[in-house]
RNA sequence: GCGGAUGUAGCUCAACGGUUAGAGCACUGGACUGUGGCUCCAGGUGCUGCGGGUUCGAGUCCCGUCAUCCGCCCCA
């Protein structure tokens, strides 16, 4: 039997996970930075917690979600996302009693049982943040501030920022009334999916992707128009405080989000460089659902981003290559393993990453293997240069070479690698 | 879940239904036993994704299945 990864999932292979390290590394700089703190949370949860926050009638809970009972017959869901558990954690360890705001990051995989697309796979992993209790719009600006600094970081091009608001639970009861009038009589002309959605949960047919209907939609009633005096002051000063930013934005009022929990301010930012699957970021606000899970009401924002997507974007500006090592220990003659061991200890004190010959070869095969490994400099252990407590360095830049003691060596390696 | 395309060496790709299936790169060893890149030689380079069927004969044609890619859908 041939043994295969799932479908939909992947190894990240070490010429490939320098990629991921380095995104990873420039995002936990840039969100401690703002004072985020990493969270980590299971990757199995309750089925329970993602049916209830992120809706039942969501195509992620429908249809997408990896489902299984376990031993003892509990309901158990591997984590579709991030901010359910985040809740749950915040909630349950009684963040709240911390010092207001908590500002959190998490890293980690996400899985979905989807039909794989490039740019799309069941295990997936998201960078995402959350903050509890600012209800000021100045943290929806700066969230997406930092996205924009994230991605000059890492010298991404061709994003767009869009933005929306889906109001509050009280703007939402008058929108639905006028969407439903708006719909009824035309319902019928809808795809098979809207028809559907038109009865469980309108708002959701408003992301159809069907021509036919979004043909239809172009007239439809705009939550826009129908925000509460509040949500409309808010949305107002979120985009105020996106101009200090300087922040090039447009409104997108047909985003509404796939998840149910989002309240008020939400946001996209897709790029025009990945096909289909073109949204890199994507978050909001949902100020109701930690009162939801029996929290105190706490006003919450957040946002996730697609790690494969973003170093799918980041591999072609960055071209990062994998560390090769400095120093590489050649040895000839016999018995002197435990020679090329005090060498190459002391070099790695140093810090300097450093590989040895593991089994007696010629010489020739040493540094044949040197140089495919990229080393800039090789040591060679030998019976003529033990005799004088020295060894035998080489640089393989230019060939040049010396004998000297490994103290004037390391000193050697110092010199050269600041220099650089 | 639906539609389309594609599966041959580690990678990029060839081979009319007809011998024992090929090239380049990469990999391992040797020529060179204390000196890398160049060259030459020798080699694993393989259940042609998997399973059936048609045929005297299938990498090639048909069916199924699995996987990847593209589109729909969904999203990050």
């Amino acid at each position: 039997m041939k043994l295969s990864v799932l479908r939909g999932m992947q190894d990240i292979l070490p010429h490939h996970v320098h990629l991921w390290q380095y995104v990873e590394q420039k995002a936990r700089t840039i969100l401690e930075l703002y004072n985020f703190h990493e969270i980590r949370t299971p990757l199995l949860e309750q089925a329970e917690l993602f049916l209830r926050s992120i809706g039942e009638d969501t195509d992620i809970v429908e249809k997408e979600m990896y489902i299984f009972n376990d031993k003892k017959g509990r309901r158990i869901a591997l984590r579709p996302e991030g901010t359910a558990s985040v809740v749950r954690a915040y909630i349950q360890n009684s963040l709240f009693n911390n010092p207001s705001p908590q500002k959190l990051y998490y890293i980690g995989p996400m899985f979905r049982y989807e039909r794989p697309q490039k740019g799309r796979q069941r295990q997936f992993h998201q960078i995402g943040v959350e903050c509890f209790g600012i209800s000021s719009p100045s943290i929806e600006a700066e969230l997406l501030w930092i996205v924009k600094q994230f991605f000059d970081t890492l010298n991404l091009k061709n994003f767009s920022f869009e933005i929306n608001s889906i109001g509050c639970r009280k703007c939402r009861i008058s929108y639905k009334e006028s969407l439903f009038k708006f719909l009824r009589d035309k319902i019928k002309d809808f795809c098979s999916d809207c028809q559907r959605r038109f009865v469980k949960n309108p708002l959701r047919v408003l992301d159809c992707k069907v021509n036919s209907c979004r043909e239809i939609l172009r007239d439809a009633p705009l939550v826009l128009d129908f925000l509460c005096d509040g949500c409309k002051r808010h949305f107002f000063d979120f985009q105020e405080e996106l101009k200090h930013y300087e922040i090039d934005y447009i409104i997108n009022p047909r985003i509404v989000r796939g998840l149910d929990y989002y309240t008020g301010t939400v946001f996209e930012v897709t790029t025009s460089m990945l096909g289909a699957q073109n949204a890199v970021v994507a978050g909001g606000r949902y100020d109701e659902l930690v009162g939801f899970f029996g929290g105190p009401s706490t006003p919450a924002v957040g946002f996730a981003m697609g790690v494969e997507r973003i170093v799918e974007l980041a591999k072609d500006s960055l071209c990062l290559k994998p560390k090769s090592p400095l120093v590489y220990v050649a040895y000839v003659g016999e018995e002197l393993d435990r020679e090329v061991k005090l060498v190459i200890n002391e070099i790695r004190k140093e810090g300097f990453i450093a590989e040895r010959a593991y089994e007696k070869t010629s010489l020739k095969n040493q540094l044949k293997k040197a140089h495919k490994l990229g080393v800039q400099w090789v040591i060679i252990v030998g019976e003529e240069e033990i005799k004088t407590s020295s060894y035998r360095w080489k640089r393989m830049v230019d060939g040049a070479q010396g004998i000297a003691t490994l103290e004037e060596i390391i000193k050697l390696l110092r010199e050269r690698n600041e220099n650089k």
